[in-house]
DNA sequence: CGCGACGTTGATTTGCCTCAACGATTGTGG
DNA sequence: CCACAATCGTTGAGGCAAATCAACGTCGCG
């Protein structure tokens, strides 16, 4: 894992679904951009259309909706080898309705919607692999809204907490509780409880 | 819409997708198998691997986990021309968790994993279907789980009417409570407090 | 150093649940 | 075809988990 963490991009993440030629790999690589983000920087916002898909180098990022009552609500986070956007705005191209904001300096892969899709059409492999990677996308997504209807705020946070003890200890408190869905203050307060005992 | 209804297949929904063949279109009903279920019969059960994908020709289906606690929770309703598993379970083919029940004498078509799953490396137009649908329901969940988290009961429950009302009027009212997370008693609460205005 | 972002703590409120009782409808066996 | 039992929805009283509101401590950073 620390060999392969040096190397750490989208290609390997694929990697692990489906085989690559060369000349699959050099496709590939064709329709991929790094870049840097800063902090407190976002890489998508509502009203404008979310063109990529972002995949996580190195850093910390996480998308957000904004309710009417202005409480924000965290929709994701993505750290190491994880993906990020506005995936309906992706997929539909229309205007996002959401944030995606970076939590630290981060390092990102981006590949544009147009690309994504003319080279699925050319080349099956990478067909089967967004296949693969969004069947996994919607079964998580499903035990998420499972375990809101079904658990409480302190089971859902314990959940949180043995899951992804890595995000936990790096990103905001306030981001998580808006995770799981229950106020900053209420999170303060059952991780005191869960504390003494 | 009427004529199409008549028609009504998995290999309709397929064509909204992508352009089939007739040699494609063979290929597909090879792998398609028809038959009916009684209201109250299960489709689904805990502990037995989820080898089918479901779509429904005509009537009504749920599907539910049961908690600890024994409360049920809705997971997803399907009416004509919706797919419905335990998607979980059918993408890992591991034991399922959760109850596919039908809610009144219902026509379903169903497709094995293990052909889909060739079905798909021989000929990428059903890869690229099989995509394509996987990322609108991850989308979809996505709303889901917002949903839940940014919105009252009262407001989760007018959203759904105005969404689904041809699944208001055809399901018991307490599985209607269970998908949006209230209890019944609750919702007829609401439901009386709606209707004074 | 000073300010803003973040977390904590306590008092009070509230949205929704629990429990219990009671109609209305459906379906089923005698 | 009626009687009786399920099943389902409704209503009300009381309770609790989590939200709200407000105040205060602390740390990191410009």
């Amino acid at each position: 894992m620390p060999a392969q963490e040096e190397f750490l991009s989208i290609l390997n993440n694929i990697k692990k679904y489906v085989d690559l030629t060369e000349v699959d790999e050099k496709d590939f690589i064709d329709i991929v951009s790094t870049s840097k983000v800063k902090k407190r920087q976002f890489i998508v916002q509502p009203r404008f259309v979310c063109k990529h898909q972002t995949y996580v180098v190195k850093g910390a990022l996480r998308s957000y909706f904004v309710g009417n009552d202005g409480t924000d609500h965290t929709i994701q986070f993505a750290i190491e080898d994880w993906f990020i956007s506005d995936f309906n705005s992706y997929i539909t191209q229309t205007p996002a309705t959401i944030f995606v904001e970076a939590l630290e300096d981060s390092v990102i892969q981006q590949i544009e919607y147009k690309d994504v899709e003319s080279l699925c059409e050319r080349n099956p492999k990478f067909e089967r692999y967004f296949r693969l990677v969004a069947q996994k996308a919607f079964a998580y997504s499903q035990r998420r809204v499972l375990s809101k209807l079904d658990k409480t705020a302190e089971q859902r946070l314990e959940e949180f907490t043995s899951m992804y003890p890595s995000i936990v200890q790096r990103v905001p408190q306030y981001t998580i509780a808006s995770y799981l869905g229950m106020t900053p203050e209420f999170l303060s307060k059952l991780r005191k409880k869960m504390a003494n005992s």
